[in-house]
DNA sequence: AAGAACATCAACCGCTCCAAA
DNA sequence: CTTTGGAGCGGTTGATGTTCT
């Protein structure tokens, strides 16, 4: 490997100083960055436009939230991430205010560990304890999910147009990069999460969800390609171990209201992982102790679990 | 108290994509 | 159609801080 050209150039490296970061922000605040390659010469720095455009976007911009990841955050980066994979600015453009480097740091430091620990896979999103027909049961969910996504990704008619009207309204898609593939499936957990994250109880907001308000017809959205992929929702069961009676009265109203609509495996699939992980009942005290509350909690339910029906 | 080991994250590098010439 | 330069992406590094022995 040669020398880098900001070396050839006599150019800067490494860490920036408040100096630095002063000229930086003083010339895009007065003059917006423009061409980041000429950007440099003209704020008076001694860097590449390459490492100026970084300390801008990862650091210095004005819109950007640093701190601790909220538990909502990492919800969302895992869903994300099994989903996308290590898309990561695919991933932070659903994060707002987070960077694709701190997400990708966030998951390499923090995220990975934490779902190694509970023997998940997190390149796969399996479990790694899984074997053969003895599956654990959140793979075979994940499995099916999966599955689902790909299905959609390969691009049924119906889905594309589902989701290009979602998207995008009447405009064609624009993003035809491979690098960055629009997830069809996003904005599906996006309203998903709409009425999951409000604990499942909002029928209102159900039944509007229903009616189309969301701009999705559901008509569209259970059809498969493949009938025998579809799963009846309102199959599943309870299991009085893991849930207050509170939630399962929550839940079964919302299954209750869907009873007649069949839904394709990966949209029960995504209520199925927020109803999972984004229960913060056993959340009191100071965030460490919600912290560790919120993964133990998974790794009880994970464990508990005896069939499928008993994690709901 | 001190050194080793580990964790964190800002920053860099090489690559790909895409629009303009 | 081909070439070229700018921008952005993901993987990786390395400096610094923290914890462990």
């Amino acid at each position: 490997m040669g020398r880098s050209p900001s070396f050839e150039k006599g150019l800067k490296k490494g860490p920036w100083t408040a100096e630095e970061d002063r000229k930086l922000v003083a010339y895009i605040e007065e003059h917006g960055h423009g061409s980041w390659r000429a950007l440099p010469v003209k704020a008076g720095l001694q860097r590449c436009g390459k490492s100026c455009r970084l300390r801008w976007t990862n650091y210095l911009r004005p819109d950007i939230k640093r701190g601790k990841f909220s538990l909502q955050e990492e919800q969302t980066i895992i869903q994300l991430h099994a989903l996308l994979g290590n898309r990561w600015s695919a991933i932070a453009t659903h994060l707002p205010k987070r960077t694709d480097n701190e997400i990708k740091n966030y998951w390499n430091t923090h995220l990975k560990k934490r779902l190694t620990k509970m023997g998940i896979d997190p390149i796969t999103h399996k479990s790694r304890t899984a074997v053969n027909t003895n599956l654990s049961h959140m793979t075979q969910w994940e499995n099916a999910r999966l599955e689902a996504e790909a299905r959609l990704v390969r691009g049924p008619k119906i889905a594309s147009n589902f989701y290009q009207r979602f998207h995008y309204g009447s405009s064609p898609v624009v993003n035809k990069t491979s690098r960055s593939p629009q997830p069809l499936c996003l904005d599906v957990l996006k309203a998903w999460q709409g009425i999951t994250l409000s604990k499942l109880t909002d029928l209102s907001r159900l039944e509007s969800f229903n009616n189309q308000t969301l701009a999705v017809e559901p008509s569209e959205m259970i059809k498969t390609e493949n009938p025998t992929n579809e799963l009846n929702i309102s199959n599943v069961s309870f299991n009085n171990d893991l849930e207050s009676p509170k939630d399962h009265e929550g839940v079964q109203n919302t299954l209750g209201v869907m009873n007649d609509m069949t839904y394709q495996d990966d949209y029960l699939m995504e209520a199925f992982t927020n109803h999972l992980v984004s229960d913060d009942r056993s959340f009191e005290g100071d965030f460490e102790d919600a912290d560790n509350n919120y993964w133990s909690n998974i790794l009880d339910k994970l464990g508990n679990s005896s069939s499928l029906s008993s994690i709901f």
